[in-house]
DNA sequence: TCAAAAGTGTTTCCCTTACACCCATGA
DNA sequence: TCATGGGTGTAAGGGAAACACTTTTGA
């Protein structure tokens, strides 16, 4: 959104965008064993939001998903796919955007567009944590990592939202082949192991995971290898990205 | 649609439902051995299209999805399933429903809502062939079965749409267990592993197949056997929906 | 010297494949 | 009797699980 907000809350009949339909995106990262989600802040109403926008009137809908990611993590090819339209009437629940309008001193017109219904298009990324900078736009306090497993409590069905995604990377992380897109370039078979068993919410078996990583051919052994721990050092390796992993 | 185009076509605004967000859906039957499609014609027009439709203002989307293929089918009770939203701007063609149009001798302003850009959400959906009454609506001629190897062509990107859903329910079929839905209640486990092979596009092992099958716990042999051929009579099986198959 | 992590070897087990055999049935 | 389709038995092969062994490194 950046600067669009203001445009789009002073457009009351929201010129230039798709009407009803908006896109969310959850943006996972994995950082210190944990997966991460990227949440933002509205200032001074203490509601917790998925980064999220609208659709230009001349733009597809998927294009709109990579501005909004490009606009939170400035990361471009980035694994971005949609998964699921939340679509019931149910949804539709005007209080948490009249709160952050009013938190700016704007008090909208009952058939501002913005209050109207809308239904979401839900989009998942997954991003290298290390090379995200968190921004936030003009109406947002910040825009930050929280933890998946403590998450504070979403605006209108976010936290629905975030399950489903959640439960769509857990179905697809084995057969797609994404999950290297939440770890940076070169990783170790351990990395890898730790992100998989995270995002699975169980224990795997070390060396069969080792083998069957390996016996996918899709890593690249880095000759170079690591320093550290009181132990064995580490390969490093590399996707080998012949496929093409962006959605 | 049945009779609501008529309200929407004469309904200049749109007035009733939500804007520029429509429904495709893709209804797979399965006869003769060949995967088919219910399409509609266009009356005086050439057109095939998948049936879709639009979305009441206070209806959710997947209930407006139901509606349209209750209205195609008469069928409740139906697997059905969202698989992808076709939001690109260049599927916005005029051209079609402008044709459909004239062929009723209404010509829209050019703002008339149906003429605007359309996101639609796509669906799919497994009928019993054999229960389905196929039910054209007052602006088409026909609602009829198309094999699917065989369709004509369709209107405005509806091909990538039946293209997209039949990748889907290839990528469904084994782990969501969601054939079934194309047979009748009972069924030969010959019928179920042509159904296999026809989805899939590939000759299937017959007694790896039959033991997977029965492996899954999922399939309730039936007393009753058949008569018909001059070989051994096979067993009936029936799908035990202890599971919620629905979407 | 030891503990810890990493890489790999080995055995076992199970599922799939491949092939075979028997059964039931109508021509 | 035979051809055909249907159900199941059985042995071989491949991959995963379980376990063990070796390597490397810092304390």
């Amino acid at each position: 959104m950046s600067d669009e907000f203001i445009k789009q809350e002073t457009n009351v009949t929201g010129e230039g965008f798709l009407p009803g339909l908006a896109i969310d995106t959850v943006i996972f990262g994995f950082h210190d064993n944990q997966l991460k989600v990227l949440l933002l802040t509205y200032k001074n109403t203490g509601l917790f939001a998925l980064p999220g926008g609208f659709i230009h009137q001349n733009e597809d809908v998927n294009e709109a998903a990579r501005r909004v990611l490009f606009s939170r993590t400035a990361l471009t090819d980035i694994f971005l796919e949609q998964f699921y339209v939340f679509g019931n009437k149910n949804r539709h629940d005007v209080a948490p955007l009249k709160t952050i309008m009013a938190a700016r001193n704007f008090i909208p017109l009952n058939d501002h567009w913005l209050l109207k219904r809308f239904v979401s298009v839900g989009y998942y990324a997954l991003v290298d944590f290390t090379k995200v900078i968190p921004t936030p736009d003009s109406i947002s306090d910040s825009c930050d990592w929280f933890s998946l497993d403590a998450l504070p409590t979403l605006m209108q069905d976010h936290q629905e939202i975030v399950n489903k995604a959640l439960q769509t990377l857990q179905a697809n992380l084995d057969h797609k082949l994404i999950g290297f897109n939440l770890l940076s370039e070169t990783f170790t078979m351990g990395d890898l192991q730790s992100l998989y068993e995270t995002i699975l919410n169980k224990k795997l078996i070390r060396a069969a995971f080792q083998r069957k990583m390996l016996s996918l051919c899709i890593l690249e052994r880095i000759a170079k290898k690591w320093t550290g721990g009181a132990h064995k050092a580490p390969y490093l390796y590399r996707f080998i990205s012949e496929n093409n992993i962006l959605s």
